[in-house]
DNA sequence: AAAGATTGACCGCTCAATCTTT
DNA sequence: AAAGATTGAGCGGTCAATCTTT
């Protein structure tokens, strides 16, 4: 006997269509407003979403610093390949590499002066730009709803 | 005067956060469900997202077929270079090309036997994957809540 | 000239290999 | 041997240039 939790016949006929589907949804309304973020930032001759994303990782640290391991776990875009893209951020001036005293190993990645300029330059269009396209278009009660399932999926997930 | 519909102080001091706020949540939830996902799909040695999304696309098609800029518009992840992407799924037997007849210009992507075969083939992993990482984390009403919700805000964002 | 599609060049991502220190 | 980080190779995405047909 087949798995009672699986019906096969209206999977084969209703697959995780593009437009219909709550996952499928996810998908494209997460793809339609990535673009758009990343289109109006160029426009504005900002930097990519990334990099804003290791900008708010350091900064949220007390020291404005963290080790390369520590960053790679608090950022979620390119997790992987951190060196290289830590080396832009530090060619563009946006933060300085330090080695660790006490472990030779280390490295840690530094936010410098800069680097909190250019993130709180780009916060603005940023944010505009999450409430424009996102916020506005949800309930207060909604937020709140999607926010509660949101933390449930990613705590299941791992 | 500041415009009085952003506050900036708080702007500046609690930015799209990783960890906090529902758009950082959706960023956050969007990476890792889809990188758990390719990581499944390689695992059982099935082709990437994105082929499934190709696939799906023709298949809804009513001859199973569409011309390249029709294919365009219907494919949400990696909507360029689908040259190269139909030239892979070509090389793979999975679609063949078709020129028309009534416009020279014209060139139609056309699913094979081995395309639906093989989208049938990764529907179930892939239904099962969304199906524990997604949608078993919502209520009924939480699903119909955010739908309405997504498709408002696609539709926004146009 | 404009539409439809392909190609070339460049950049970014990913993974495995490497190097250093523990 | 294992942890921390960097480097090299290859693949995939992005944009502009090109080619053909209308």
């Amino acid at each position: 006997m087949r798995d009672p939790t699986i019906n096969t016949q209206a999977i084969e006929t209703n697959p995780a269509a593009r437009p219909t589907g709550t996952w499928g949804l996810f998908l494209t309304v997460h793809a339609v407003l990535v673009s758009v973020i990343e289109t109006r930032l160029k426009e504005a001759r900002l930097p990519p979403l990334t990099w804003y994303d290791v900008l708010w990782a350091l900064e949220r640290a007390p020291t404005h610093k963290l080790r390369m391991f520590e960053l790679a776990e608090e950022v979620v875009l390119s997790r992987f390949n951190l060196s290289r893209l830590v080396d832009k951020l530090e060619a563009a001036g946006l933060v300085s590499r330090e080695r660790t005293e006490e472990d030779g190993r280390g490295a840690f990645a530094v936010l410098t002066r800069s680097g909190i300029a250019m993130r709180k330059k780009m916060w603005p269009l940023y944010y505009s730009a999450i409430d424009e396209l996102f916020l506005k278009h949800l309930t207060a009660q909604e937020e709140v709803i999607l926010q509660q399932a949101l933390r449930r999926i990613r705590k299941a997930a791992g």
